[in-house]
DNA sequence: AATCAATAAATTATCTATAATTAGGAGATG
DNA sequence: CATCTCCTAATTATAGATAATTTATTGATT
């Protein structure tokens, strides 16, 4: 293939088995037995336990001492939890990626946004959410912030894949176009709020679908 | 001691390594060898490998791969940014808590300001403000936010033991009175408001110092 | 300055020990 | 007599140590 090329182990594992519990693939509360899943990927144990450990810190899975690693479960509460912070920081992100914001990138932002309208399946609408909220963010240059809302930006994507959500029938591409707007106006606090209620709703969403 | 028994060897060298970074005994920029560390705690250097990649994600240490590992630097704008992003976290807890809040709480935090006010070190100050934090925030019922701000804390406080910051000899009790005065009024969109520069102010005084 | 050998360090595999779970059986109780 | 509980043995899985391999870095020599 490509990269493949001396990037280690641990990070292909992690990658990998990040995405099949985003994907439904592997069901929360699965158990991951270390050497079941070595011998899969033709390792030994000790790079999968590595994998483990940033499984964990990105919430993805939950270790006990001794007791093995499971997929982490999530609750309505748990949903709600993330989209607020979510909401939180990519509100800062923004409002501090604002000032750097150039029109190409702008313009790249709404073709994103027309992608996501095309989109037919699940995957492509993520993605093209996914890049983009990347666009927008990005420029606020804090690595750090960025790390934490990916993490988060994941998280969510497994409510979405899991089928709670039907997020990607609505209109999402108005909140988008909206939020553009008031960017292109310069008027980055507005956009900032448009932002986060965008976000923020996605929880309130899955609540109510899973209500009614 | 007591509940050393069956702790996993990579929790107890991740939390010492932490600890001495977080201390500044380890320098940013130094370098971690895993047999060096391997050695000193009399075990091998796969729990190291493992405490790596937990410090790693909490953004104490950075990683290359087949380079090793060194102790993260800090910069004026990495200061920043773990300021804002506590002072958006730290709000959004603070909304969720506030419901839940009672006065036995509220008489704690009391208490843990004015075992600031007596610190006459930075270590006791840190643990007294720290107590503060946690006791306001924790009823927010949310567990992936508060270690969020955990170790946004963490990094907060490495700061703080370099030396860059003055602010323990500040008067930082005002704040915190101000905002328990906000929390037993219920008024709790004014106390978070009040928490949240607060906490970004640090960010602006670490700049201003290094400056002046 | 550039190339190649020597050294050091990170990564991964194999092997060992220890803790946890399960299965089976003995004894007690209805 | 059947069933339930408790205890012990056997299996399974995690955690750690040691050994082997691959990659980076250093130093010497041309």
């Amino acid at each position: 293939m490509s990269t493949a090329k001396s990037e280690p182990l641990a990070a292909r594992i992690s990658r990998e088995l990040s995405d099949r519990i985003v994907t439904g693939r592997i069901e929360a509360g699965a158990r991951l037995r270390q050497d079941h899943i070595a011998e899969e990927f033709g390792t030994s144990h000790v790079p999968v336990r590595e994998a483990f450990r940033r499984l964990e810190s990105q919430g993805l899975v939950r270790s006990e001492p001794r007791r093995g690693v499971r997929v982490a479960g999530f609750t309505h509460d748990e949903v709600r939890e993330v989209a607020e912070m979510r909401a939180a920081l990519e509100a800062l992100a923004l409002r501090n990626a604002a000032p750097h914001l150039t029109n190409a990138i702008l313009d790249e932002a709404e073709e994103a946004t027309r992608a996501g309208d095309r989109a037919r399946d699940v995957q492509s609408w993520e993605e093209a959410n996914r890049t983009f909220h990347r666009l927008i963010l990005e420029p606020c240059g804090m690595p750090r912030l960025l790390r934490a809302i990916d993490d988060l930006h994941t998280a969510s994507s497994r409510f979405l894949f899991s089928g709670w959500r039907a997020e990607w029938e609505t209109p999402t591409d108005r909140d988008h176009r909206s939020i553009l707007t008031a960017l292109r106006a310069g008027d980055s606090d507005r956009a900032a709020s448009l932002l986060a209620h965008h976000v923020g709703w996605i929880g309130k969403s899955a609540y109510r679908n899973k209500r009614g």
